[in-house]
RNA sequence: GGCCCUAUAGUCUAGUCUGGUCUAGGACACCACGCUUUCAAUGUGGGAACACGGGUUCGAAUCCCGUUGGGGCCA
């Protein structure tokens, strides 16, 4: 690889947000060309004028910046070369290779033969060129079609790698016969497998939810998501799951990429996201969160409120999103349910014994000893005089939560503090007949 | 319909090139149990796959042929 100077792009249509299928291309493209030193440029290809969207662009470049996947050339864009196509395509007619057909460049399809080409994923691959027809490669309104335009750049930015979706293999035909009637050599192709939906479709923009940018706004963190991303459709010889950029340029190999569809699996996205969660400091989500996404709402509260609350909850997250559904009983007093109340077999009596224990214990505790360990302390110790703990923590934590499930009472209670620590137990203790 | 790509569990995959070390390994998900006041985390265990049929070979997930399934492109 020492001398050859390797360059890759990665070349979206700016027809719509960057979804998640680009993000890994753009990242194969990308890490290809960082582990051999190389280069990654960013192309759009904006030919297609019907298709075009406004604010594409800006946020496929965006996507790339927020996930660190940094372009060393571009955006070069095809709409501002539009003479460059029309030369070549009139070079091709002076050439007998292409002809005017209804104001269109049509290019002549040799149909003898066999093209045949090697592609690092699936190896060679042949194609008779007898099934494929003449093709428009400039179309009436002077612009250029993907099959002439992509090419012509590939070639004028001296592209070595083309890494792009499968589903071009099937007009390599068009564009061997395209070099050779330019009499260029033929770049190295890298196809990689489509991603697929739950039904094993082509994952399609059509579809929704799949744009990069919703999984962030739904609470992912762009390195679950790059990691993920990573996987479908790549793994490497050792168990290892979870992967950095860094640990991608190192470990990522072309040539082992999977030959078949990958299915999107949103349950393992949500595996990997969690393991992300955690690594994380508490101050880091919640940077996080008034950075990327506003999950959390407003944050009215002192941060250092919020950074303990979010310690609570973060080994229990999937997604960032989840965590003012979870929380909210720190925000708002707690509704609650007779039956909930109760631990297993309990009578009213006996929970409203347990409950008014409890609060004797609260109101003996200085305001200055509410800490997690100290509680834990004194209530286990207390929890002795009772049949099982449940009797005495269960209705404690319910009466602080109002939840079948949340944290444990004690660093509950740490962030509650006292006074509304024992008016919540106070008010559970109303509720009961 | 034609052509092309593809095929290990529900999903992502290791193993396939260089056939034996594979009674097929890992991860997610799922189930059970342990820990535990609940949840989460964690520990232990479990169910679950080489698409099918022929060959080649002492021996095939691995090589060859065919079939079927899935996908893509074109029409």
């Amino acid at each position: 690889m020492s001398n050859i100077h390797i360059r890759t792009r990665f070349a979206p249509s700016p027809t719509g947000f960057l979804h998640i299928g680009g993000l890994r291309t753009a990242l194969y493209n990308y890490l290809f060309a960082k582990q051999n030193g190389g280069q990654f440029i960013l192309r759009i290809e904006d030919t297609d004028r019907a298709r075009f969207m406004e604010g594409a662009e800006e946020n496929i470049i965006e996507t790339l910046r927020t996930f660190g996947l940094d372009f060393d050339e571009g955006p070069v864009r095809q709409s501002e070369h539009l003479e460059k196509y029309k030369e070549r395509a009139e070079e091709l007619i002076q050439k007998r290779a292409a002809y005017e057909d209804a104001g269109a460049v049509r290019f002549k399809m040799p149909r003898d033969g066999v093209t045949h080409f090697t592609d690092i994923i699936h190896g060679e691959i042949q194609i008779e060129n007898k099934t494929q027809e003449d093709f428009i490669i400039l179309k009436s309104d002077g612009f250029p079609t993907y099959n002439l335009a992509h090419l012509v750049d590939d070639h004028d930015m001296a592209i070595t790698h083309v890494i792009r979706g499968d589903e071009f293999i099937s007009s390599m035909p068009k564009y061997a016969a395209l070099h050779n009637a330019f009499g260029w050599d033929l770049p190295q192709y890298a196809h990689l497998p489509l991603l697929l939906n739950k039904n094993r479709a082509k994952l399609s923009k059509r579809e929704g939810e799949i744009a990069v940018y919703d999984f962030l706004d739904k609470g992912y963190l762009k390195e679950a998501v790059l990691n993920f991303v990573a996987l479908l459709g790549w793994h490497p010889k050792t168990d290892q799951e979870i992967f950095s950029l860094e640990d991608l340029i190192k470990e990522f190999k072309l040539e082992d990429v999977q030959k078949a569809g990958a299915i999107f699996d949103a349950a393992k996205l949500d595996w990997v996201n969690s393991e992300y969660i955690r690594q994380k400091s508490p101050r880091e989500i919640l940077m996080y969160l008034m950075d990327v996404g506003r999950p959390l709402g407003r944050p009215t509260s002192k941060s250092e409120y919020l950074e303990k609350i979010i310690a609570l909850e973060q080994p229990r997250l999937k997604k960032l999103s989840e965590l003012p559904e979870r929380a909210d009983y720190f925000f708002k007093e707690p509704e609650y349910n007779a039956v909930l109340l109760k631990w297993k077999k309990m009578s009213d009596e006996e929970i409203k014994k347990s409950l008014e224990t409890s609060k004797q214990i609260l109101e003996q505790i200085n305001g200055k000893d509410f800490s997690k360990e100290n509680l834990e302390k004194i209530f286990l110790d207390k929890a002795e005089d009772f049949k099982d703990r449940g009797e005495l923590l269960w209705p404690l934590r319910v009466a602080l939560t109002g939840r079948k499930t949340s944290p444990g009472p004690f660093e509950i209670m740490e962030i509650l503090e006292k006074e509304k620590s024992i008016s919540r137990v106070q008010n559970a203790i109303n509720v009961i007949k």
